[in-house]
DNA sequence: CAATAATATGACCGACCGGTCGGTTAGTTC
DNA sequence: GAACTAACCGACCGGTCGGTCATATTATTG
């Protein structure tokens, strides 16, 4: 028998970092208000404090909890394809798809976050800093594994591959909302199937187009 | 004869916006305090108040002198090198360096403040679009001239390859302060490199590495 | 039932925010 | 030197920020 007390506050819990994520991926992490905060929530700004001890507390579990989410919203899908090539463009399509659908109103976390706190210090700047290190290396590998397997041109380097997808995904984010939203994902999705079409050793394995 | 007065104030406010667009480049350009403004400068921040009516109306004021600045300093020396690929990829490089030369304290003015205001409403996002789109637009144009001259394959899309090109610039700001230092630029310039050889007609209009 | 423990609350604090105001200083004009 | 003007300043305003605390509510346990 589970503690209904316990359940109430992780159910509270999961509710603030839901609300937490959303906000600031419009206001930025730091912009993120906790009067604000509980005013969207039936929570009060006591009720906060509750449950984490400072501000910079709750924007270390709000990253926590976006880590999470895009790991189950973007990552997990695109890892059902098969292994290579196609699970490489799989992860950028999934990620593209994870904005256009508008899950969050402000498009991207990390992106936002990264830009805020990328010329700054403390312990949100070190936790983001790992966080985006950690999916750089999932790129790497991926695009290390698409050539290990023989996708693409052996003399191809998958840690520039990844650094130009996950360039490409990061610019499609400002570019849907301040130049033209409806190029923006057909862009982000062409530039990285006219980077990776040149270096496939069979052309049937990505699209056309 | 000048007045001594007004080239006071033509002072002050050219010291004060350069100091607003280094803070802004760190702290953002809404995180921008007026307080901290003008109290690392010689200025109280009333004397803010004599030059500019509102934030708002010193945060647009900073966005033209940023403007300016890169034009100054990234595109007009770029454009001194002969029309066509060359100039395309001379831009991407005078970018990386204005960059890697740490101008601003926080990288760059235009990319923070592009995924602050991305998702927010208001004047300044409005102006913020705008000089996206005027950046996006020139580097389209070069796109389209290096093809139209005969650089590049005749089949290349400009749009598309402005995309790209922008897309790395902007990633290799966040990159170089918060994942591998190092490498960031290197990767960028690489990426920029491995794009548009595989589409220039004449192979040696560009750099082996 | 009472005792206990987790959760949530509203009133409150000092610090800082953007912004206003009356008055002072520096430079020009006559 | 008097009159004028642009630039600048310190004190202050209402409001919001992150954070504290004594108290109340809710659910479990003996």
């Amino acid at each position: 028998m589970v503690d209904g007390r316990l359940a109430r506050g992780e159910r509270t819990r999961a509710n603030v970092l839901d609300a937490a994520v959303r906000l600031a991926s419009v206001e930025g992490l730091g912009g993120l208000s906790l009067s604000q905060l509980a005013q969207r929530l039936p929570v009060s700004k006591s009720a906060l404090f509750a449950h984490w001890a400072s501000k910079e507390e709750l924007q270390l579990a709000t990253i926590e909890h976006a880590r999470e989410q895009f790991g189950d919203l973007v990552l997990r899908p695109a890892l059902a394809n098969p292994r290579g090539v196609r699970r490489l463009f799989a992860v950028h399509e999934s990620r593209l798809r994870f904005y256009a659908d508008g899950v969050l109103p402000g498009g991207c976390f990390f992106v936002g976050a990264q830009y805020e706190y990328d010329a700054r210090e403390g312990a949100v700047h070190d936790r983001l800093c790992e966080v985006s290190a950690e999916w750089l290396t999932t790129l790497e590998r991926l695009a290390g594994e698409a050539v290990a397997i023989g996708d693409l041109a052996e003399d191809t380097d998958p840690d520039l591959l990844a650094f130009a997808v996950d360039a490409a995904g990061t610019a499609a984010v400002y570019r849907a909302r301040m130049v033209d939203p409806e190029r923006a994902y057909t862009l982000s999705r062409g530039a990285v199937l006219r980077l990776l079409r040149p270096l496939l050793t069979d052309p049937t394995l990505l699209p056309e187009e």
